[in-house]
DNA sequence: CTAACCGGTGACCCCTCGGTGACCCCGCGG
DNA sequence: CCGCGGGGTCACCGAGGGGTCACCGGTTAG
């Protein structure tokens, strides 16, 4: 479940907010104070924050110009109390990810919420994604795909294709291969890598018997080159 | 058929409604007075309230209020004397659905009405249920059906299921299951796990031998594919 | 009070996967 | 041209991860 955490300090703005933020499936954590909001922030990691930007104590440009300088990637949006206010605060650039201003409608708020969380989503998905070739990756469900089909690799075969994915285009020794994929205490023969280098080749390469994305580099180890 | 309440001291106005919205099919309470309107809507439960703002006794922010305060989920759609009121009573965010101000359509109100009420029911649908395969879960219910048939989940495999369904296809190591559906603090062994996915597989899946849903990661824990 | 149920543990067996050795090929250097 | 070493590939085997069943203790409902 997604958590807001709303950061207004007028009670019966931010109760309302709250009631329907529930009712609308989040989970939702509230500070009346710009001080506060920051601590909660920080702490609890919420999935969005709702900012007003008149607070007592630490105003939301404060809030949120800290939040983005802690590269802590958590969307905000911001309220504010009138219309013109919004062209000023959008021009101060405070890395917000959206703008609502007040009066607002309650279901306008909810469905920009969703529309800035699918956003966030989306954005982390390509994190956990990687192609090459005609081959896509997904870290989260530990799949495999090429042209269009699923196929099956082994815990020890994604590891170690996960592991050639984040060092592309860089020769690495067989030392090194299994101190990462195998654990530094492992005292196994080089072999075993060949081995499922040549498993990785047959799955994942074009025609296996001329390899370009699993690539020997004779004396040392292997390069990845998507 | 759905009950609709119309909250309104003007009889010219509320006879009017009521008669309006009886011929499109809906059944009508009403009342005169807010503290009236108040009783009738915790006592009958109706599926929306068309809610004057202004009215004697007890008026139409404080009906609205009570009503979001005792988590008494029915839509309220308010109407309002002014245009310029509205803005106001929107900024107040009572947490109604819905804002229409007089001198209004009959017509457009009948087609708000319908559109919160459809809102509501998609809402209600999408949080309370949801299907994979040939299952259908009912969250609220705590029931399980497949092909049309009833089928009994013990408390544990409910909150198991329910915790793979929030998390589709994505593979979560045993630790993490362990964390979230028996609690931090429980120290168990990963046995039991197993053994409740085995009770869902023969419960839920079409062929238990060979899950589609309910996927192992050798090693790690266990996927969710819908 | 008793029976049924549920959650949790241990035991057993199966099957997958990782790892090793063997064999052969290929490329390189003498 | 030949010998050698590194690597591709295959087949085999043992370990251990997980599916499943049986049992047990506690709780609840009848």
């Amino acid at each position: 479940m997604e958590t807001i955490l709303v950061i207004e300090d007028d009670p019966a703005i931010s109760l309302g907010l709250q009631k329907n933020l529930r009712y609308e499936g989040f989970e939702v954590l509230s500070a009346n104070r710009g001080d506060l909001g920051l601590e909660v922030a920080l702490d609890k990691q919420p999935d969005l924050i709702v900012l007003d930007i008149m607070l007592p104590n630490l105003s939301g440009f404060e809030v949120c110009k800290t939040l983005k300088r802690a590269e802590v990637d958590i969307p905000i949006i911001i309220l504010s109390a009138k219309d013109q206010e919004i062209d000023k605060i959008m021009g101060l650039d405070l890395g917000a990810d959206d703008y609502i201003a007040k009066p607002f409608s309650i279901r306008e708020l909810i469905a920009r919420i969703h529309a800035v969380l699918r956003r966030k989503k989306r954005y982390e998905k390509d994190l956990e994604t990687f192609s090459f070739g005609e081959v896509e990756i997904d870290f989260t469900a530990r799949t495999i795909r090429t042209q269009g089909r699923h196929l099956e690799l082994s815990p020890r075969e994604f590891d170690l294709l996960a592991f050639f994915v984040r060092h592309p285009n860089e020769v690495i020794e067989r030392r090194q291969i299994l101190n990462k994929v195998w654990g530094f205490d492992y005292y196994g023969t080089a072999r075993t890598i060949d081995n499922f280098v040549t498993k990785l080749r047959q799955k994942l390469e074009p025609d296996a018997t001329k390899p370009r994305h699993f690539v020997t580099a004779r004396g040392i180890g292997y390069k990845f080159v998507p």
